[in-house]
DNA sequence: TTGAAAGCGTTACCAC
DNA sequence: GTGGTAACGCTTTCAA
């Protein structure tokens, strides 16, 4: 039998608190009693006291749940995700706290259950759909919630319109009038294909709504009605639906002058595209991303830069460390677009 | 106060028991009555049983400890660890198994408290040196453990010396006799600078010693002995380290004709530092580096491909589904050397 | 099908 | 400085 506070107490012949203090509260008893006890336990094999018991006594989980799109490997292969992981682990660091990534997988049952048998004291979400019942499931638990999609009491995020904003207003500029939009969860159907968007605001994710909403505006302000716009739904948010995605809409005849993605990812994949075809990026058609990941300045991506790590830190910083004033409990970082040679003239 | 099971057993006015079954065991209760206790708890704002208590009872957290090399953060900046936590990811969401992320951080007695405090069921150790001592807090829990480095009962590894000693003759067998081996945890001291390892086999780190033994021996066969290779020290495993360290070791006179790193992002980083001297790779001066990550096939180096990914998925399946066969518990993956431009002849 | 009782291993409070 | 006692919130026999 694995050796408890007990065995130990037993051992040196005091009681259970006193073993427990000398763990918790050194300076509850004598340094010699102390380092006896601690001696004793060394010997039995004692490895202290029990964590999860611990945390039921004292009502705190010592870690955040950190719950992500569906599956828990997809986190890892999205460098914008990796990122934000990066900024959210300095900060759990920083007060001792672990990161839980809850398991959600594929369906919705696990995904439940997962959440609702997660120890933890609050949970950081991230990129995972209003829709989807994981959502419910964790604000249920009636914990401390960051999210960076949806306007809670806790909120970190970037005004997603404004920043496409920008990057549609470039492209009119640029004398752009014929566009494909590709996104990941625009679709009706969940498949990499030509979709109908009747209109951004009716979109459940709340990014690819709030994004679309600024591509829209910025075509519509150059004379570009939405229903004139291509839009072109991506399963996943990997460079080969990206690729995909944008393979439709370039072997249509006109084909767009501008494809215009909702993240790096998806972009990379739509220049690989081009690639492909022998179409010359900038020249040809122009390609625009969004997050800025590392390889999109390799690939010459124009994008948007929003701070990935930044906004993964201050979500950490929310949940551990709330501001009193609760103005400051919801913070808007600032986004910049980034022009590259992915992006020129419109071909006449 | 927070409703618990018994508020809920108390509202509908059957036994606590009963009200754990609905959650635990469906096929226990009626379906009306368990139907009317969930109702009862959503009412209530119940949302299941504490995760905690549940653990303590059933005597299983339910999460696999993750033990990074000091800071959490870090990482995530390192492609190849990246690859691993995927894989790692991947098997315990198949299992249902959560991954806690622990914050080991700076200090060493901090990481002694977290280790101990991690509620897991066993821990995935990743990159910690042996004479670090949150690895012996950890195996003093006495879980199950998989380490990719030490020779555990558990084990998934490559074999390191075999796969540098491969790097090593490519380099001789072009003509290279000057070498410069840049690595992490090989100095004396932890800057980034020069070192002298007398022999590898006295290295503290599991991954330096084995890596420079294979270099080593492959240098001695041509007939370059040991002290004659210039080491250098590399304080963290970042680009920028590599190539302060590549610095050093090019800025001598007369400079080493290869370069060989212990890592691709050391070796990265040399290759900037070839840059700024306006030094081509694979002409002028030859790198190498290891474990094949994303971004050597774009840089054109020379390295030892790994199975990163299938490295974290078997850590995972070891930990969490051990082969009844113990000879089977301990695995070894195949490297490759994959040549690029980044070597070449040795300059005459 | 349901309920009573006995822990799981701790910590916190309050006497001594 | 030390030790009793009572939770923390749950699951699991076992008996009804």
């Amino acid at each position: 039998m694995r050796p408890t506070l007990q065995t130990v107490a037993d051992a040196v012949g005091v009681s259970r608190s006193t073993v427990s203090n000398a763990y918790g509260r050194p300076d509850q008893l004598s340094p010699e009693l102390r380092e006896k006890i601690l001696e004793a336990a060394r010997r039995i094999g004692y490895a202290g006291p029990n964590p999860t018991a611990r945390s039921l006594r004292r009502g705190r989980a010592g870690a955040i749940g950190v719950l992500f799109t569906p599956t828990l490997s997809y986190a890892f292969t999205d460098p914008y995700a990796v990122e934000f992981l990066r900024g959210l682990a300095e900060t759990a660091e920083n007060h001792r706290t672990g990161l839980l990534l809850v398991p959600l997988g594929a369906d919705d049952e696990g995904a439940l259950s997962a959440v609702r048998e997660a120890s933890v004291d609050g949970f950081c979400v991230y990129c995972v759909p209003g829709w989807y019942r994981a959502m419910s499931a964790a604000l249920a638990r009636g914990l401390p919630m960051v999210n960076s999609e949806y306007q809670g009491e806790l909120y970190v995020g970037i005004d997603e319109a404004a920043a496409t904003r920008a990057v549609g207003e470039h492209l009119t500029t640029l004398g752009h009038r014929r566009f494909a939009v590709i996104g990941t969860y625009i679709g009706t159907d969940p498949e990499t294909g030509p979709t109908t968007v009747g209109a951004p605001e009716d979109l459940p994710s709340y990014v690819s709504r709030e994004r679309l909403r600024g591509y829209r505006d910025a075509f519509a302000a150059a004379g570009v009605p939405w229903p004139d716009v291509m839009t072109v739904n991506a399963a996943t948010n990997t460079r080969e639906d990206g690729a995909a995605a944008a393979a439709y809409a370039l072997d249509r005849d006109p084909h767009p002058t501008a494809l215009v993605a909702t993240t790096d990812v998806l972009a990379l994949g739509a220049l690989d595209a081009l690639r492909e075809r022998g179409l010359r990026a900038g020249a040809d058609v122009s390609v625009t991303g969004f997050d800025d990941v590392p390889a999109a300045a390799g690939a010459g991506l124009t994008t948007v830069r929003q701070p990935a790590y930044e906004r993964g830190r201050i979500a950490g910083e929310l949940l551990l460390d709330p501001p009193d004033d609760p103005a400051r409990r919801r913070v808007t970082l600032d986004t910049e677009l980034v022009v590259r040679p992915s992006t020129g003239p419109a071909p006449v």
